[in-house]
RNA sequence: GUGGUCGUAGCUCAGCAGGUUAGAGCGUCAGAUUGUGGCUCUGAAGGUCGCCGGUUCGAAUCCGGUCUUCCACCCCA
């Protein structure tokens, strides 16, 4: 026996039956993409890992899978690195390139590349695979799909509100009930400058995060454990558990900022998206949530989340706002606003509440048995003509026996299967199985088009 | 990356205070039924018990390592 096959850790095949959910997932989205006007790109598995690095923080380098060199790369290394068994001072001299973590520094980095060739707003979707060194568990895998849409060129809130109904549109097509949630990161910004912590924005928002996992407690030891003053976190209490509507929350937490500075400016910017959002037939809840903080930092205004409101599997979608992504690259001041939908946690979701329509997985509609060379003649002509007309059909390829050609017909759901034997071909005509309820007629050849319609 | 967990037939799982030929259900294949699938009945095939090493007269069973699965942390789609 050869070694036991197997796919590297984190990674998976789809069998037909499961890609069947998974374009119907992508197809609905790519149809909504461009319904509200994005038009797709596609940018390289691999980046140079100059491109990668450094832009998702300490956490996001590690995470980065790295190509190795071409060629003798270790001849040219100085002895010292060498022998020093440093693995991450090697790595990076041995390897140039690396797979991509997400789609939107590839796609900050394309913009900078082409912008030549691109009109402003520039409005773009990308639905590729990326992959990410994390260790496995349900609902992460290290290769999976992200389907980004952002407008990059226009600092107008209105593209909130556009991805924010591209996101109620998305899921009540797919039928997955959701809750939208929203917050600025300007108000987190406002929050910690007014209980004097502004150089812990960070530890700040990486905790409040957690509020619904470890609790108000449990969120409050931990700014505790990173240096935040009791004081400020008896001040910032209240906040993070408000209660009521999205507006009466936003008048709350206004009143507490200054008149000018980013709180402010914030809460501004929330009220005027959730404004323009009350006027539209928004099916799913959105909801303000101070304590929607996200971890990757280049964010700077709107915040979106997407939690499932029926499984427990993390968000499903996520985005937010970045005023100057390009700026690494060479382009300052182009801001930009993108969500990413997680197709595999979507498919995970919908898997678990029993969502797929049973029209998703139909392929054949007609199977034609195959009695020997001249009789399957006979059936290939027919079958060019339903093809043709778009009818999809198929001729079973060995004449073997009918028990084993029925069976295949009724593993694959195929709904009908044709019939042209000895007594058919003499006649002109076709005997018409219906595989639901078994019953049969036999047709003249011509009509059996029409009989499937 | 840290801690834990799982791995026996194609699938779901039993077996295990270490002891002859490792079992079941489902699936597969063959036949009952040589132009009729699903239902029924009969029979058969299929396993170096994840992999490597150790302890032992003897290991699926105990120990170590490794890979994989799932879980928590970290972080995230």
């Amino acid at each position: 026996m050869s070694q036991k096959p197997s796919v590297p850790k984190g990674t998976r095949d789809f069998l037909p039956v499961e890609m069947a959910g998974r374009n119907h997932i992508f197809d609905t989205i790519r149809n909504v993409f461009d319904l509200y006007g994005y038009v797709p790109i596609e940018t390289p598995a691999m980046e140079n890992l100059s491109s990668l690095l450094g832009k998702y923080g300490e956490e996001g380098d590690k995470l980065l899978f790295r190509i190795l060199n071409s060629g003798d790369f270790m001849g040219k290394l100085p002895e010292k690195t060498k022998s020093s068994g440093n693995s991450s001072i090697l790595a990076n001299m041995i390897c140039d390139r690396g797979l991509r973590y997400d789609l939107t520094v590839p796609f900050a980095r394309f913009v900078v590349q082409h912008r030549s060739k691109l009109t402003f707003p520039f409005k773009r979707y990308q639905i590729q695979p990326v992959w990410r060194a994390d260790r496995p568990q349900k609902g992460r895998y290290r290769e999976f799909h992200q389907c980004d849409v952002d407008v990059i060129g226009s600092d107008s809130l209105l593209n909130e509100v556009e991805l924010a109904r591209i996101i109620d549109d998305v899921f009540v097509r797919l039928g997955v009930k959701v809750v939208i949630k929203l917050n600025n990161r300007k108000v987190l910004t406002g929050i910690a400058g007014m209980i004097g912590q502004q150089d812990k924005l960070t530890a700040i928002t990486v905790a409040i995060d957690k509020l619904e996992k470890i609790g108000l407690d449990g969120v409050c030891l931990e700014m505790a454990e990173k240096g935040i003053s009791p004081e400020a976190i008896d001040k910032l209490k209240p906040l993070i558990v408000m209660t009521g509507s999205n507006s009466e929350k936003l008048e709350k937490l206004a009143a507490l900022f200054d008149i000018e500075g980013p709180g402010r400016e914030g809460t501004r910017e929330m009220k005027e998206v959730l404004d323009m959002l009350s006027l539209l037939e928004i099916k799913n809840r959105v909801e303000f949530d101070v304590a929607l903080a996200r971890g990757l930092n280049y964010y700077t205004g709107t915040i979106f989340e997407v939690k499932s409101a029926d499984v427990e599997i993390g968000s499903i979608c996520g985005g937010g706002r970045y005023d100057d992504l390009t700026g690494v690259f060479g382009q300052e001041g182009l801001s930009g606003v993108g969500i990413s939908f997680g197709a595999d946690r979507i498919y995970d979701v919908m898997m678990q509440t029993g969502g797929f329509p049973s029209a998703v997985s139909a392929s054949t509609r007609l199977m034609f048995v195959n009695f020997g060379k001249k009789e399957a003649a006979a059936c290939l002509l027919l079958l060019e003509k339903l093809c043709k007309s778009g009818i999809s059909a198929e001729l079973y390829p060995d004449s073997v026996k009918l028990k084993k050609q029925m069976q295949y017909a009724n593993n694959l759901n195929i709904p009908f299967v044709a019939m042209i034997g000895e007594q058919e071909l003499k006649d002109g005509t076709v005997t018409l199985k219906d595989m639901k309820t078994g019953a049969q007629q036999t047709i003249p050849q011509e009509e059996l088009a029409a009989k499937l319609e």
